[in-house]
DNA sequence: ATACAAAGACAACGGGAGTTTCGTTTGTCT
DNA sequence: AGACAAACGAAACTCCCGTTGTCTTTGTAT
């Protein structure tokens, strides 16, 4: 199943020319994911554009899958801006409008485009890809706990629930029904989201 | 861009062979969809399961892309039971069951599966899976016109956002984050619908 | 019944993607 | 500085997918 023999590709020798293949590498496959398309691209192209033979990669990444987990990884890196204004209701819409803006990017939307077809059929990126979302609405729950510690929503509300509530609007408009997503959207699942979590809807089962 | 002179493919000589190609062909499509998978699926396989010659395959529907969106509208058809108990909030639950139920069958899932990365980089897949919500929603939202007019929601209430916000959370946690889905999500996501709607959060933009 | 065109079958071809082999470079350890 | 193995590069090879051209079958109109 595996082909690296370490976690990381390339962490055995993490020296200078192999940390530097890696970049080199992974660049290229941005670049041709956002000029190619996932569809039409091929281990042998961002091998050429990477200035590196295509062994290379064939050896370290296995196929275009193995790629794109590993651009998944270095992407859970970044860091979540959590808002922090004193409102529950305020601090999800400003998270819906960076959700928002992250659907607009260009660049990122091709990219989560790839991943997601490929988590569709690769194990590794499946995974990999729920790490992602773990780490993302963990961190983004911080917004909920500081409502719970002012009392907004009631006690044993689900931290992470609220988080789905919010993100699911976007997702589903953006990636299943393929409507087009707007602030009003961004606006509306804020309220949602907040108006439930009040009611107590979002709490955690009972066990 | 388009392949066939016509609408649908064999639709200017519909006589028995050619309708007979096309389901044995779409057959196959299906059959080699659950066990080899879209990733590792190819024209040349599928003509041979379907017993039909390679270049027929090619003519009348192009690539795989094709196949899928030909799938796709014949799954369009089949009806969708629209639940009718007298509440509101009882109908989503019910919808949101029937919705469960089908991501847990193995055979519709995979075809899902392979739709979703279709539409992802294929335009006429992408077309087509719209219209299947479009159609799909709009059924659905009968039982919030049944609502309204007992005035369990409020007027100007939209439609199909209420059947949207039921649905996002089921396809967020089955293909975006990877989470699974159980009944208590389901039940929660008809509350959380329901609720809102109840609360006016839905309605239509002002325009 | 006959004619005609559409749809399909068959065979051969071309090309490109992935694999294999072997030689070379380079990072690290002593 | 030298040894050793990991990582990379280059070329040849193989296989399979998709295309093309031609002939045959079949549905439909007259």
């Amino acid at each position: 199943m595996s082909h690296a023999p370490e976690g990381k590709p390339g962490t055995v020798r993490p020296g200078g020319r192999t940390a530097r293949t890696r970049t080199d590498v992974l660049a290229a496959t941005r670049a041709e994911l956002t000029d190619t398309g996932l569809a039409r691209m091929t281990v042998e192209k961002v091998a050429a554009r990477a200035g590196v033979a295509k062994t290379t990669v064939y050896a370290r990444w296995r196929d275009i899958s193995g790629l794109i987990v590993d651009l998944l990884s270095e992407l859970t890196v970044r860091t979540v801006p959590v808002p922090d204004t004193g409102s529950l209701e305020e601090d999800l819409r400003q998270l819906a409008r960076s959700l928002l803006e992250l659907f607009r990017s260009t660049e990122d939307l091709v990219m989560f485009e790839a991943i997601f077809a490929t988590a569709l059929h690769d194990r590794e990126a499946r995974e990999a890809l729920s790490a992602f979302y773990a780490f993302r609405l963990d961190a983004s729950a911080a917004l909920v706990d500081r409502a719970a510690a002012r009392g907004e929503v009631p006690p044993g509300t689900d931290r992470l629930e609220v988080i789905r509530t919010l993100s699911s609007a976007f997702y589903y408009r953006r990636f299943i029904s393929g409507e087009p997503v707007t602030e009003r959207d961004a606006d509306r699942a804020a309220a949602v989201a907040a108006h439930s979590a009040r009611a107590g809807l979002l709490v955690v089962p009972p066990a």
